[in-house]
DNA sequence: TCCTGCTATGCAACTCGTTGCATAGACAAG
DNA sequence: CTTGTCTATGCAACGAGTTGCATAGCAGGA
């Protein structure tokens, strides 16, 4: 149940509506965590109706009013119970590993393009992590000395940084691997 | 829906019962998925009405009838066909990151014990698939040449152990800027 | 002897996450 | 003038994953 808690971390960080917070998802809460809105408006409607949030109705011209939460008291207390509770370390779920594993017993060559193309999104997410640490904590438009918050921000960011080149890194390593079983004996892996 | 594709290389690579799979959802597929027994029986039931697999009751001595689950044909066509198909990089779910951010909000200092916790289980779990990889891959017992296989299993566990260093390594930035946070001024983010 | 743990399977209820669809006004491009 | 895009919210149905519980025989230690 941590979209709850990622969704109080951010509106305590920063009130805003669903759909903001759904733009958040896309963006740096994306480092570490994905949403959709559906998801964030039903949590935030549950959230909201055990009195964790405070919404309040922004009227705006020109567009549909937005409901702007922010993290009530009750909310503020349960991520601070959240951050004294142990977590288990994360379980990973990954696809490509499967894929890898499983063309064992179908053509190592055809997974290369598969592979390329997912090197090539993690070269695209790390171009824009290090875009966005220029921006906010490196670069000259940074704040000069960076508040606790903003450091805590900045090693979770360095955190996806070293994730991202170390896929990419090992990645290398799966297509030299690829390449390697390609050559000497065609469909040496098939065994039918 | 890759826990089924994840059972077929599992089964393709040896048949097995459900529970035999599950334990290898602990050891050599936990690098890449992980799944309860009773997901896996689940799964098992609706693939074997799909005629997805073929099942086999193995009597034994002292302890109950095993079902003995293998690929069928149409398990491995449907393997295959998924392997032709493109599949969107992972996202992300890192509970450890959502809780660093809200330190923010709370004392940065007393998430240190956790993230310590953190980096020895991955300590742990670096060490045994240090020494999967000496005994199935590089140390004096494993199969002289690799057949694909066993080298696609091999690259997969060295983005294990990758993956492993590099949060390690992370983690001693993480610590790093907690003890920084800690020093000059105690209870410096919150801002309530 | 009792308790724990291992092999071996499974149901029921629940929460979490995904996908498809629907509404609705404003604005810009064709 | 129509189509598409952006803001902004939400329902319904489904699939995936978790948690708790149940059964049942055997082995080993306190």
């Amino acid at each position: 149940m941590a979209l709850e808690h990622a969704i109080l971390v951010s509106l305590l960080e920063k009130p805003g509506s669903g759909y903001e917070l759904a733009r958040r998802f896309e963006r740096s809460i994306g480092y570490f965590w994905t949403a959709t809105h559906q998801q964030i408006y039903r949590v935030l409607g549950r959230m909201e109706n055990d009195g964790l949030l405070a919404v309040r109705t922004v009227p705006q011209q020109g567009r549909p009013d937005k409901k702007e939460y922010s993290a009530a008291d009750p909310g503020r207390a349960a991520l601070a119970q959240w951050l004294h509770e142990p977590i288990e370390p994360e379980s990973l779920r990954h696809d490509l590993a499967v894929k890898i594993r499983g063309a064992a017993f179908d053509d190592p060559a055809s997974l290369i393009r598969e592979v390329e193309r997912h090197q090539q999104a993690h070269r695209d997410r790390l171009a824009r992590y290090l875009a966005g640490e220029l921006r906010d904590f490196t670069g000259p438009d940074a704040p000069a000395p960076l508040d606790a918050g903003q450091e805590l921000q900045h090693v979770v960011l360095r955190g996806g940084i070293a994730q991202e080149r170390m896929t990419i890194a090992w990645l290398d390593d799966v297509l030299a691997t690829l390449h390697r079983l390609g050559r000497p004996a065609p469909p040496a892996a098939d065994r039918a």
